[in-house]
DNA sequence: TTTATTCATTGCAATATTACGATTAAAGGG
DNA sequence: CCCTTTAATCGTAATATTGCAATGAATAAA
């Protein structure tokens, strides 16, 4: 169906599911990787870092920013993008508790 | 095109991308983290455990077993499955350098 | 041997994703 | 007022994902 069954999960699955869902296209983990880079903003010159087209990177960065990691600052006719360092924060937090999970004393296969 | 064009990103940000795309879908979620709450094997109770059919539970452990996230070991009729440990810390390892990437001094917009 | 159980695989329908050409919208420069 | 620049949006083709019914394979139980 092509359609996941959210409602059957908890809000908390769903919301760490929805970040990685995003870092799940390495277009946009190399948009995120240059933007830590540069330590400021970045107007425009992605799509000739990512050798991608002005449509495609501009797909991207509307997920990046849906889910609230970037933020976009128009400038003349030119927009800057930056990490969302306060909702970073936050995706990180989600992520650590997912991914730090005991492994010790584990009676495996 | 539903195709990513991995072969102009570096190895890193697909391999991070690989893991990210696998804990994007809520159901993986949930198998991964009932399969730590146990701290053992499962044996075939997470079609019960999580709402979806079987098939389709099926076919999400593959995705799993396939990236190495977890081991699966026949026993009569039924199956076991657990956590692979080492391949988990590795995935932290390559998935919390991205997530901790610097957030100070960014002159951000 | 027959039957039941458990799980993988196949096949398919519905939907989502990725990528890009073409176009549009908005701002600046002349 | 045109023209350029920049980036969003639209439309569309190719492919991927999700979910499940049906089926298959393997072992256990009778």
């Amino acid at each position: 169906m092509g359609l996941a069954k959210t409602e059957i999960f908890t809000d908390k699955q769903n919301e760490i599911a929805q970040y990685a869902k995003v870092f799940g296209h390495p277009a946009r983990v190399a948009i995120l990787q240059y933007l830590f880079k540069l330590n400021a903003c970045v107007c425009g010159d992605l799509v000739d870092e990512i050798g991608l087209a002005q449509p495609t990177i501009s797909q991207h960065l509307k997920e990046l920013k849906q889910v609230g990691l970037i933020k976009g600052n128009v400038e003349g006719t030119s927009v800057c993008y930056c990490i969302d360092a306060d909702n970073w924060k936050k995706m990180k937090s989600v992520m650590s508790e997912f991914l730090n999970q005991d492994l010790d004393k584990k009676e495996c296969c």
